[in-house]
This record gives C-alpha cells, structure tokens and sequence, in this order.
DNA sequence: TAGACTGTTTATCGAATGATAAAAGAGGTC
DNA sequence: GACCTCTTTTATCATTCGATAAACAGTCTA
C-alpha cells in the first residue's frame, strides 16, 4: 500500500493547528447542534477521529470551545445591505419584504442555527434576549414604519407595540419553519421562496388594515377623551 | 415545640403512596421543564424534599417518571368543544377564531407546556410530529374551510397546502409568544387576550385574499392550459 | 541521524450519574 | 408495649463526565 503523504487522506494525524482547530470547532457545531449542550467531549472527539484530551490542547474547557461555537454560528451574519433595501422606495414594498425574507431565511433556517438557538435559550442564556432585541431594533421598527409609509397611514409617533407583535409574528411563522423541520423533524414546504412570498403578500393585506384600524380607534378614543 | 400532627407541615415523612407518587409527578413536571430530561434524579429529590433512591420506590426507571411527566402535561388537553365552536356558523368567523385561540392558548402558553415541548422536539422525540399531525387535521383544515366559506371562496377541493402553512404561520405566531416568554425569558404583550384578537383580526384580513389569488391563479392557468 | 520541538495518545483522577440492596423508622393492631 | 407492615433513608455500585499529567510519535533542523 503506497501513501501518498501530501493526499487528504482519512489518517489525518498531526495536522497543522490552525486547521485542527478549524476541525474542531466546525465538528462542534454540527455535533452540539445535534446533542445539546450535554454532548460529551469524548463521543465529539470520537466523531472527529482524535482523542478526547486533544480537545484540550485546543480549547480550555468545553465551556470555551462552546463560545467558539457560538462565535462561529451567529457572529457577522446579519447582512446590513438587507436595511437599506427595505428602505429602498424605488422597490415596491411587498419585493422589498420577500426579498428580505428570502435573504435572511438563507442564513437562519439551517440545522445549527435553530437548534443552537434554542438550546441557548432552554440553557437559560441571554443570548436569546439580545439577538431578537437587536432585530427588533434594526428591522421591526424600520418595517414598521415602511408598512405605514406605503399603506397611507400617519407615520409620525412612535412604532406601537401591536405592529412589533405583528411583524414579530410573520417573523416568527417563518423562524417556526426551521423548528418544524430541524427540531420536530417534520416536513416543510419544497419550495421556500414561494412559501415566503406568499407569507409576506398575505402579512401585507392584513397587517396594514388592523394597524389602520388601531390607529384610529386609538385617535378616535383621543378625541373623545379631550372632547 | 408543640406539633400539630394532622396539619400540613412542612415535614411529610410517610406520605399516602398517591399522595406521594402525585407530589413526584408534579415536582417533576416544574423540574424537568426547567432543566430538561438531563435534569439529575438526585437534584429532583432534593427539591421535592425526599431522597433520590425514593423515586425509584415509585418510577422503575427515570424514563418511566417522563413518560409520566408527558402524559401529565399533554394528555387530555385538547378541548373537543373548540372543534364545534369553530363550526358554528351563528357566530361571525373572527370571534370563533378568537375564542378558539384565547381557549387554547390558556393551555399551551405555559412553562411547562411550552418548554417541555422543545425539549422533547430537541431529543429527536416523535411527540412533536405526532401532535401537530393531528392539530392540522382537526384544526387547520377545519379552519381553512370555515375562511373559504366565509370569504365567498370555492368550498371543493382539498384545503391547499398552501392555506394549511398560512394557518401554521398564524398558531406559530401564537406559539412563539410562549417560546419568547418561557424560553428566551422576553416580555410579552401584558393583554393577552387582545393581542390574540389583533394577530387574527389581521390575519383574517389577508390570508383569504392571498389564497384567493392563489385559486384564481390555479384555476387560470388550468384554464390556459386546458385551452 | 541525533535531537529538539510539538502535535497526539494513553492513563488516570475526582465528581456526578442512574440504579440497587439493605437498614431504619413511622404508624397501626392486638 | 411487642409486633407487623410499608414508607423512607443510608450505603453503595458501575458508568460516565470534564479535566490533567505523562508518555508517545511525527516532522524538521543541525
């Protein structure tokens, strides 16, 4: 049996540490995304082909190599390109809002993303608690106000709690497909961009209309009180 | 120190067997929604005040006191009147599906419901699967029907697929109230039961639409293609 | 090719886990 | 108050966990 040294070969000892480490953390995402938190180290080294002490070498506790992880999922996916194009008015807003979706759902609706998400909620991390207040300030509020812009309603005054909800809904229907398939394991429609289109176009019917009524109502009772 | 023997003091040594077993259930309920199934026997004894080995006395195994803490939680929860209030044409759609939903989140935006929920997803459990199949079946479809008939929509054929995910998207939005609340430890809308009656006031107001565009476009194209 | 450097494995520790067996003790009966 | 029944505790086992120390082995240089 000849060896070719230089091959990728499934023997792979003694590797160059930056692409052990690099090993490492990618085996770790898959392997707690799959097992949780409670994963052991020596059933995660076993996957990667080493020993379990080798992990050691390369991460100090398991705690570290699980910040990696987390690091390595949810750091620096948030496209900013993605709010200027939802204020970009020369697009329609319903375009506007898919192509959004359809952009962002590339980057959630994966296996490691929503496990680890939610295993970082169950485990009691603020993780959880930051990310989505992060969102809510860098995108519910901006679609908010581009909702009422497009739909002809007042734009002055703060963003209601009510339109947040809403828009936090159609967020959450869509983040609810990748439990559906990747936490329940059940299945989800073939096609994801027209299932996202045709979540948007349905949010854009009604969500506008009841704000418009909140609106109103909210007004009207002004009115009735001052008067 | 006097002591009255017959008062529920805090000391309960030698407890009737089903008062005891019921004691286990339910601290095992709150126990194992907070930690999830990797929670320690040993830890639940010392919560309920008993010693681990005790537990075994009533639970051959700590599967066994799972399986117990599931039925507990999901067992006989589903209210048959719902199906039949949905039904009931006498009242105007959006207030059976109000109601129907304000009923029903009573019984899933809970601790313990919620968080027992995507624990037992996350462990690769069929209970999820099991549990949604025949939500859709009795309630999706149902409600896709009562919409169509209500909107002057064609009552034949099979709920479309895309009817039943834009029903999903509205019970995920709901759910995901509890996911915020009980998983990711975020407020929640204080009033819940208006929050409810805004998101399907909102969504009446667009599903139907987005589905009759939907069949409209269907039954074109099969028109143009038939011609 | 001897030796140094360092990536990797073997051996092992203390703590925690689910589970079992035997002893202890509370409460009732005669 | 001796005795029996049955709940509960004490003691313990085998396994698995994260983590550490020491031995081993691959690769390069002098």
């Amino acid at each position: 049996m000849s060896r070719i040294p230089t091959a990728r070969t499934a023997d792979k000892r003694r590797l160059e540490p930056k692409e052990r480490e690099l090993e490492i953390v990618r085996g770790a995402v898959a392997f707690f995304a799959e097992f949780g938190f409670d994963g052991s180290t020596r059933e995660l080294a076993a996957r990667l082909g080493i020993t379990q002490p080798l992990l050691y070498r390369y991460f100090p506790s398991k705690e570290a190599l699980l910040d990696r992880v987390y690091e390595e999922v949810y750091v620096n996916r948030w496209n900013k390109e993605w709010e200027t194009q939802l204020r970009d008015r020369s697009v329609p807003l319903e375009d506007r809002l898919v192509r959004f979706y359809q952009g962002y759902a590339k980057v959630i609706l994966n296996y490691e993303w929503v496990r680890l998400f939610m295993f970082a909620g169950l485990k009691g991390l603020d993780f959880n608690a930051r990310y989505l207040a992060f969102l809510r300030s860098s995108a519910f509020n901006l679609i908010a106000r581009e909702i009422r812009l497009d739909s002809g309603l007042p734009v002055e005054g703060p963003v209601l709690n009510e339109e947040a909800e809403l828009i936090w809904g159609l967020h959450a229907a869509i983040f609810y497909l990748g439990v559906r398939q990747f936490i329940y394991g059940m299945p989800v429609p073939d096609d994801l961009d027209a299932d996202l289109a045709l979540r948007v176009r349905a949010f854009l019917r009604g969500m506008p209309a009841a704000v418009g009524d909140l609106i109103h109502r909210e007004s009207a009772g002004q009115a009735r009180r001052a008067g």
